[in-house]
RNA sequence: GCGGUUGUGGCGAAGUGGUUAACGCACCGGAUUGUGAUUCCGGCAUUCGUGGGUUCAAUUCCCAUCAGUCGCCCCA
């Protein structure tokens, strides 16, 4: 076949014998969120360029090489959004949401994200994240809600190989103070490390602790480490939040070296992943933490906040990992067989009538054959099968066969809709 | 950006330097002129990702290129 165009790199067709298990996921995160309480925001999936330069930060990976950067006819640099937050942060400021009577405000978004990677397993340019923020509370409470729901959607979905890994980044004061201290510690031998780890001395030296290639070194063991600077007030929030987390019986592990790959994380950063095996390489299925220092960055009051996000993807994956089953959706209540030219026209406004009292039918329209219509019907799984001939117009009846147990019985027009229903709903 | 690996019908998959490219699934037709399992019979790749080279001869050997896939860095 001549098709010499494919979908583009790193992008996927998500076909009808996948929607199904998207839509699953799908209603059941938006049900934990109604029971959270938190409310869907739809932002564009393109922003200003500067929006990500200024809010996921200049020194990231995310920003300096993997962005979906362009000019529009306007000559605007625009940008796919590689994130959520920042977008959602800058409808919050835009919509001084800050004024709302109802604070924090809680808000969650589902939808595409675009980042310039050579594709692997669970990581694509174009993917899904869901993603939830709760804006303008400091309470360390809201901090165990919002890992607490991202924990619930897993357990939900019937996901048991969990790991959920905490940290601290402290605040701004605390973060200096460590800065200060890293940046001492490596600086004398920063010639042992990889060319990554030297640019990021100056520019982002905590990011070093996080490097897989020079995890080895020596001088990453005796690494001033983040824990042993944080400020009082720090220390004593992340306790509160570690509190609240073993009240609720939310099981986590203390990595004093998770480091997030975005700028305006402080305070509580975490990350959830799968243990699950035949995972793939990357097990990362969620990440987030309080970022108190973005509404103002971008413009609005200096309100606190908290988010993560989630690939939907990864959850999908996880789950066939752990083989979980999803239920059928997607089954036919009617399959109609026509035979001739009249028996099709009956069959044709049956089809439609049945459809209009929540029956799903369907019928042939490629003129075939009976015994190749009851293929179909077998095949779609239809629970019940009608035949319309001659004789059955002649009585003013159809033939309706329960496909499961193989008998049929003659049915009037009249009461086709009841013995429809009884006999697809029994099943 | 770098590395491994793969590229044969709708799908899965064998194969060989030489007139007809296995097999399985799916699909279509018939045996069964009004009924889905099974069975039997028949049909279904002017062609082996693309371009070039070697050769009398290439799907098979060589080179390039593109694409898929997995991994590294990093992330969701």
């Amino acid at each position: 076949m001549e098709m010499d165009i494919k979908l583009p790199r790193g992008t996927q067709d998500i076909l009808p014998s996948d929607t199904a298990k998207w839509q699953v996921v799908e209603e059941l995160i938006r049900e934990q969120c109604r029971m959270y309480h938190y409310k869907e925001i739809r932002t564009p999936v393109f922003e200003h360029t500067e929006l990500f330069t200024r809010g996921v930060g200049d020194t990231t990976d995310i920003v300096q090489k993997e962005m979906y950067t362009f000019q529009d006819r306007g000559n605007r640099s625009l940008t796919l959004r590689p994130e959520g937050t920042a977008s959602v942060v800058r409808s919050f400021v835009e919509h001084k949401m800050f004024g709302y009577p109802d604070q924090p405000v809680k808000l969650y978004y589902m939808g595409p994200m675009f980042r310039y990677e050579r594709q692997q397993a669970g990581r694509y340019r174009q993917f899904v994240q869901f993603g939830m923020e709760a804006i303008g509370s400091s309470d360390p409470a809201i901090d165990a809600e919002v890992i607490s729901l991202a924990m619930s959607i897993y357990k939900r979905a019937g996901l048991k190989s969990l790991k959920l890994v905490i940290n601290s980044l402290g605040d701004t004061e605390s973060r200096i103070a460590h800065r200060e201290a890293l940046v001492n510690h490596f600086e004398p031998h920063i010639e042992e490390f990889c060319s990554d780890c030297q640019n990021r001395l100056q520019k982002n030296p905590l990011r070093i602790l996080d490097c897989k290639i020079d995890r080895n070194n020596p001088l990453m063991e005796t690494a001033p480490s983040l824990t042993d600077y944080l400020n009082e007030e720090s220390a004593a929030y992340f306790a509160k939040v570690k509190e609240y987390l073993t009240m609720l019986n939310i099981d986590f592990e203390v990595d004093p070296n998770l480091v997030r790959g975005l700028d305006y994380y402080n305070h509580t950063a975490f990350e959830i992943m799968s243990t699950a095996e035949g995972f793939g390489a990357i097990t990362t299925l969620a990440g987030g933490g309080r970022y108190n220092g973005l509404v103002a960055e971008l413009g609005g009051p200096d309100s606190p906040g908290i988010g993560y996000a989630m690939s939907i993807e990864r959850l999908l994956l996880a789950m066939e990992a752990e083989k979980i089953e999803f239920p059928d959706t997607t089954s036919l209540d009617v399959y109609l067989v026509a035979m001739g030219e009249e028996a099709k026209k009956k069959v044709t406004e049956l089809t439609f009538e049945l459809r209009k009292h929540k029956i799903s039918a369907d019928m042939d329209y490629l003129e075939r054959k009976v015994k190749a219509q009851m293929k179909s019907a077998d095949r779609l799984k239809a629970k019940a099968v009608i035949v319309i001939g001659e004789d059955e117009l002649e009585k003013q009846s159809v033939m309706l066969k329960d496909l499961s147990t193989g008998t049929q019985q003659l049915v009037p027009f009249t009461s086709l809709i009841d013995e429809v229903k009884k006999l697809t709903e029994a099943k």
